[in-house]
DNA sequence: CTCCCGATAT
DNA sequence: ATATCAGGAG
């Protein structure tokens, strides 16, 4: 048999990963350094296809230089592009976060807006950074966050089928209750960093993976 | 669908 | 050499 029976229920096996989850990442936090909306807007942005551990060595630097929205509005466009180079994509993330930035000091008094509906008008910025930035800068949990390790894990879980986020998301939003959504993310996401990487899961050492279709274990 | 793109692990 | 990293826009 594949997996436990007591877990068959597409429903069930969902709560006792997020439970395991609990267990394994009881401090799991964003890991995105900031101290402003703006700053984890703007790190989460530069977060895409990049490491956070890569995003947090350029951060410093950039808000030393450009601490607010309205600095980064009007900054020269070829030093932010130097100051984010190394976390690559950066002629495009140095033209959003300067976009972004304008449509806040311009629309939105300097503020980024808490709606998601204004998120989502900012430049750079679609579902999964409007989720981050609503979830951990104004405490406003709309959705499930879904990343690269999102997609990929709740893939294998067998906990979605579906390759689009928006689509993966809805499916966690009826399997995880609402008050987990955004901490499931970020344990998901420790877990994709920390066992279930793509280049090499880890299904020996794996706490799920007597839940996970996937898992390459021994079957009895 | 393609393009953007540097840093790092394998 | 190649795959992958808290994606988004055209």
């Amino acid at each position: 048999m594949s997996i436990d029976r007591k877990w068959t229920s597409k429903k069930k096996r969902a709560l006792e990963v997020l439970l395991r989850l609990k267990r394994l990442y009881p401090n799991a936090t964003c890991s995105l350094d900031y101290t402003t909306p703006v700053q984890l807007l703007v790190a989460t942005i530069l977060s895409a296809q990049c490491t956070d551990e890569r995003v947090n060595k350029v951060t410093p630097a950039l808000f030393a230089k450009f601490p607010d929205a309205r600095s980064m509005a009007y900054a020269d466009i070829l030093e932010l592009e130097e100051l984010v180079r190394s976390t690559g994509f950066y002629h495009n993330k140095a033209k959003n976060i300067q976009g972004a930035c304008r449509k806040i000091v311009e629309e939105f008094d300097g503020e980024v807006p808490q709606l998601m509906e204004q998120l989502l008008t900012l430049p750079g910025v679609a579902r999964k950074t409007a989720n981050v930035v609503s979830a951990h800068a104004f405490g406003n949990i709309q959705g499930v966050t879904v990343d690269t390790h999102v997609k990929r894990l709740t893939n294998l879980l067998g906990l979605t089928s579906h390759q689009d986020p928006i689509k993966i998301e809805q499916d966690l939003m009826k399997l995880i209750p609402k008050v987990d959504w955004e901490n499931f993310s970020i344990m998901t996401i420790f877990h994709g960093r920390a066992i279930c990487n793509a280049r090499k899961p880890n299904c020996p050492e794996c706490e799920l993976a007597e839940l996970c279709p996937s898992a390459n274990r021994v079957v009895k």
